[in-house]
RNA sequence: GCCGUUGUAGCUCAGGGGUAGAGCACUUCCUUGGUAGGGAAGAGGUCGUGAGUUCGAUUCUCACCAACGGCUCCA
């Protein structure tokens, strides 16, 4: 008796009925064998024990594959849970699944906090026991011997999980002298796990129910070799140099003020130029596209929002009433711009050959955010959106998405960004009757963003139920210096505002007709997007955005004069130049501005004054050599074509 | 809002029951220099805020505030 296997790369093999993965691994090489961790067969991960019965595509999964690291740190938490119950027996445990670069488990420590000591033991046991080799072995169990196992060990949590468990699907799984509940699969034996560190604790909801009671998340990762952690390790650490927290305070960009409130930015002065010249890029193209900037107040009347409906469902969540002391008015901070655009729309009758009317405005509005929510510039109860909001007739939606996209993609290019993903999010199949608008539009829009988002070759992720209650959307989420994800650039159809705000226009055939509004924001907001920026590029920004683009260095200050010249020809042509005036050597002031990220450097002394030049240094790559300033400036204009003009 | 950690000079941090220290930055003086830190002197802090324990608290306890790591949330 025989079976076929198919192989990753294509080749089949005969083999005996019965043969398990990892013999397969061993009649390829032996080395392959120590490697593989798992395997893979008809797109089902099994473990490399478990026999084969027919012919089978099967992969054979190691360190290299992305399911075999989730299987390796699945493992890996078992072993945590079995070292961290060695000192803590009385420790209800939740769940320990895999994750990006590691994994965690909820545990339920009795009232007790985990100390650094702690620590330093659980993961001291945690490499005694994977040095003991112990195998993963399954046994499938009945519910109701699970139950008991549970009920007797006095585990909620398990037993919690177990209600939603099909009797006959249910296993456990026992490493050494540890057993969980676990659909597996496992890695043959903790022995693969050479290296292990617990990063950090957290406190984590049971099922991410804000009602339930907190459990307390050991967050940790572990890998083959020790070399590999250390590589990992060290990684996280360049990341946290890249933190726009870290350098927005080093290169003084913004800062926060307890007097002023939390999560309100302060933007320093080089930060307030970066953020102006990226104003300045987006509305000019906006401008190019066929925008029409306006301008509205801070405040909003309550009316305005009873209208848009926000004041009953955020009312009481957001920041408090303004009243005034005579009228007895009432006002809120508006927290998006969009029922002012409505009004905007309103001044006057629009007909159908007025649409699209797409009005821009770099809306600065207020948000009241949880106070554990908040997060360096991309968290922030103050901010400004670059928002606009398009108004059309229902057959124009998918041509203005798409000339969105080439906006958005622009903007991305212009600052090289390449890592983001577009996520639609589209209604929930099965519940539609939580959305408003008549099923015909969300077709129709739902459509039109699929179909723009293809057209325009986005790498795309759908989620299902994930659109507001108002329309669908296509936001770009692009990851920070850690790998956390944000949302940058959004695109929203709306059928709920024109719709409270009763707009019309009139159509070709002299009736009234509803438009429909698209929200979007390539930038998303102009704090998150410098926050992801300065992560993105570690400081060090494109020529056009620097806050200081040539910093003029005086060899000493006999030659102040003609470095302050050469600044001055710098500010005249609309560059951002310093001059270095401090009684300093060279030496330090190069590297001030180094340090500084400044793009350019200008060393001048006895030699630059005399021939009329300037010594040209680089940031990060050195000395240029001696130019004419107008070489320079060509040079510049080459080397650094503004995206702007693109 | 919830769980955990942290809070000492403008910044980065050390210290510790007897009212504080370093480096950088800042001020003044010396130095006038050639591609990543020249030298000296000086000024700077109710040790996050408030209460409690104590003869005495910046240090120990508690509460509050804020930041950080997450969870929940995110128009």
């Amino acid at each position: 008796m025989t079976i076929q296997i198919t192989l990753k790369d294509g080749s089949k093999k005969t083999f005996p009925k019965g043969i398990t993965p990892l013999e397969i691994a061993h009649s390829i090489s032996p080395n392959l064998a120590k490697q593989v961790l798992i395997a893979k067969a008809q797109n089902t991960l099994i473990e490399v024990h478990t026999p084969l019965q027919q012919d089978t595509a099967l992969q054979l999964l190691t360190w290299q594959d992305a399911e075999g690291k989730s299987t390796f740190w699945h493992s890996s938490a078992h072993i945590m849970a079995e070292a961290l119950l060695a000192f803590f027996p009385n420790t209800k445990l939740g769940i320990g699944p895999a994750i990006e670069n590691g994994f965690y488990y909820d545990v339920d420590l009795d009232g007790k906090t985990l100390s650094e000591d702690d620590i330093k033991k659980i993961e001291i046991k945690f490499l005694e026991l994977s040095q003991q080799n112990n195998s993963f072995q399954k046994e499938n169990i009945s519910k109701t011997q699970a139950i008991e196992f549970f009920t007797q060990k006095n585990d909620p949590y398990k037993l919690d999980l177990l209600e939603n468990l099909q009797d006959g699907s249910i296993s456990f799984y026992t490493q050494g002298g540890f057993t969980d509940l676990c659909k597996g699969p496992h890695i043959p034996h903790t022995g693969f796990v050479k290296a292990f560190k617990i990063l950090n604790l957290a406190g984590a909801y049971w099922r991410g129910d804000e009602k339930n009671k907190m459990l307390t998340r050991l967050y940790a990762t572990s890998f083959p070799t020790g070399k590999d952690l250390t590589a990992h390790l060290t990684l996280l650490e360049e990341a946290k140099k890249r933190d726009h927290r870290k350098l927005g305070k080093e290169l003084e960009l913004f800062a926060f003020s307890e007097k002023v409130g939390m999560g309100l930015p302060l933007w320093l002065p080089k930060g307030a130029i970066l953020r102006d010249t990226l104003q300045q890029f987006l509305q000019r193209k906006q401008i190019q596209a066929g925008y029409s900037p306006v301008i509205t107040p801070h405040i909003g009347h309550k009316e305005l929002y009873v209208t848009s409906g926000h004041y009953e469902k955020y009312g009481k969540d957001s920041f408090q009433p303004i009243q005034t002391p005579h009228e007895g008015e009432t006002f809120f901070l508006k927290p998006m711009n969009c029922p002012h655009h409505c009004e905007i729309y309103k001044t006057q009758p629009r007909s159908y050959k007025d649409l699209p009317l797409r009005l821009a405005e770099f809306g600065t509005v207020y948000r009241y955010e949880q106070h554990g929510e908040l997060h360096g510039l991309t968290r922030v109860r103050g901010f400004t959106q670059d928002d606009a909001h398009l108004f059309c007739r229902p057959d124009q939606v998918k041509e203005e998405f798409c000339k969105v996209i080439d906006l958005v993609l622009f903007v991305f290019k212009s600052i090289g960004f390449t890592d983001y993903v577009a996520q639609i999010s589209l209604r929930d199949k099965d519940d539609k009757a939580k959305y408003i608008g008549t099923e015909e539009n969300w077709l129709l829009a739902e459509r039109a963003i699929v179909e723009a988002a293809e057209e325009k070759n986005l790498q795309t992720v759908i989620e299902y139920g994930e659109a507001a209650f108002y329309g669908p959307k296509l936001d770009f989420i692009v990851r920070d210096a850690i790998g956390r994800k944000w949302q940058l650039g959004t695109i929203q159809v709306d059928y709920n505002l024109p719709e409270r705000f009763a707009l019309e226009y009139t159509d070709a055939d002299n009736t009234k007709k509803r438009p429909v509004m698209i929200h979007r924001a390539p930038f998303g907001s102009m704090e998150r997007f410098v926050a992801l920026l300065i992560e993105h590029c570690a400081g060090k920004f494109p020529f056009w955005l620097a806050p200081t683009q040539i910093t003029v260095l005086p060899i000493s200050d006999k030659f102040i004069p003609y470095a302050q010249s050469l600044m001055q020809e710098l500010l005249n042509q609309n560059y951002r130049a310093v001059c270095d005036e401090r009684n300093e050597k060279i030496g330090k002031k190069i590297r001030d501005a180094e340090m500084q990220k400044v793009p350019y450097m200008f060393v001048v002394g006895e030699k630059e004054v005399e021939q009329n030049v300037v010594s040209v240094r680089q940031h990060g790559k050195g000395d240029l050599g001696q130019l004419s300033l107008t070489a320079f400036v060509a040079h510049l204009k080459e080397e650094n074509a503004n995206p702007q003009n693109g």
